[in-house]
DNA sequence: GAGGGATGTTGACATTGTTTACATGAGGGG
DNA sequence: CCCCTCATGTAAACAATGTCAACATCCCTC
C-alpha cells in the first residue's frame, strides 16, 4: 500500500519534517491557516502521526516560537559580534528587520494564544532571547535600565507598527531608511 | 421598547447584547475563548442567531476590534482635552494605561487574523483612533514626524511588552511609575 | 530471531463555524 | 381588522478540525 517505492513506513525524521514544513506554511498561510492535517498531508504523513511528536497543536505552535526565538537570538549575536559603530542603532535595525522578514513566525513568537505561564519552554526561549539582547545592550541596567527598555520598547514597538501596515510610507520612502532614522532619534 | 419577563421570540436588541456579552467573555477568556455558540448561549439564544447579525465571526471580532478603537479614541481625547502639562506624557501613560485595563480587546485590535486589507471597516476605525492621536500630538508632523512616530513606536511597544510580562519589575516597584520613567526618558 | 517499544495508520468522536429550511411576530396597507 | 411581508429567531444538518483509541509496521536489542 506504499503510495511509491520510496515512502517506507516510518518518516525517519518526521518531527524535524513537521518543523520545517510548518515554518513554510505559517509564512505562507499565516497561524490560523496551519491546520494540523494539511501540515500532515504535506509531510506526507497521516493526520495522526504528529501527535507522536507534539501533545497537542499548540506544542507544535510552542515549538516553532521556540525556533523563532533561537533564530532571533542567533542573529542578534551576529550583529554584535560584528562589532558595529553604533552597536544599539545596529542591533535595533536587526530587530525590526527580523520581524519584517519573519512576519508570521514574529508574530506567533509573541502570540498571546500561547500564554506563556502554561508554557515553560516558551518562556524560557524568550528570556533567554532577551538575555541575549540585554547583555550586548550594556551591563549598565542598572544605571541606564530605563533607557534600555524604552529603546527595547521603541524597538518592538516599531517592529509591530511596521507589520501591521500601521506605519505609512511617503511617496518614494524607502523602509529600511526609515527605520533608521526612528531608531536613532533618541 | 418594553423587554418583557417571558423570554420572546424575538430579543429586542440582539445585536448590541451579543457585543455586551462578548466584551465580557472577551476581558475574561481572550480571543480563543469567545466561540458563537457559547455566546450565544450566554445571551440566551440559538446557536445561529447570531448570524442575522454578523456575517461570520470574524466580523463578530471586527466590531468588537472597531469599537475599542473608539473607546481608545475617546480615551485620548478625553486625556488630550483636559490641558495636561506634558501632553505628550499624559497621552503616552493613557494609551498604555488603556492597553493594560482592557487587555485582550487591544490585543484583538491589532490581531493579525483580522488582516485589516479584507476589513475595511477596522482599517477605518483604526486609522480614525490613529488620526486623533496624530492630530493632538502635533501639526509638526512635517518637521517633527519621526520623532513622533518613536514616540508612537515606544509607547505602543512599550504596551505590548507589559501586556505579555516581557518587562519585569523589580520589587516593590510600580507598574504607573515605570511607564511615566521610561515615557518621559526621551 | 523473537519480542518490545517507537512510530505511523485507520476510524471514530466531540466541537466548532456555518448554512438551509422553517417558525414567529411586529408593523404597515388594503 | 385582517393579511401580507419581512426582519428576526430556531432547529437540524454539514464540513472541517483537533484529538484519541485501537491496530499495524518496523527498528533495535537480547
Amino acid at each position: 500500500m506504499s503510495t511509491s517505492l520510496n515512502s517506507p513506513y516510518h518518516h525517519g525524521n518526521l518531527r524535524q519534517a513537521l518543523l520545517e514544513a510548518a515554518l513554510i506554511i505559517l509564512e505562507k498561510e499565516g497561524e490560523a491557516g496551519l491546520g494540523l492535517r494539511d501540515l500532515a498531508r504535506a509531510v506526507g504523513v497521516s493526520a495522526a502521526a504528529p501527535y507522536r511528536h507534539f501533545d497537542s497543536r499548540a506544542a507544535l505552535l510552542e515549538a516553532l516560537a521556540v525556533t523563532g526565538f533561537q533564530r532571533f537570538s542567533a542573529a542578534m549575536e551576529a550583529v554584535a559580534s560584528s562589532n558595529p559603530a553604533d552597536p544599539m542603532a545596529a542591533m535595533g535595525k536587526t530587530y525590526v528587520l527580523f520581524a519584517l522578514s519573519n512576519a508570521n513566525l514574529f508574530r506567533l513568537m509573541f502570540s498571546p494564544q500561547l500564554k506563556k505561564d502554561g508554557r515553560p519552554g516558551l518562556r524560557m526561549a524568550a528570556d533567554a532571547a532577551f538575555d541575549t539582547l540585554r547583555h550586548v545592550v550594556g551591563g549598565d541596567m542598572k544605571t541606564g535600565r530605563i533607557k534600555a527598555l524604552a529603546a527595547w520598547a521603541k524597538v518592538h514597538g516599531l517592529s509591530i507598527l511596521l507589520l501591521d501596515g500601521q506605519i505609512a510610507l511617503r511617496a518614494g520612502e524607502d523602509t529600511e531608511a526609515l527605520i533608521a532614522e526612528i531608531i536613532g532619534s533618541l
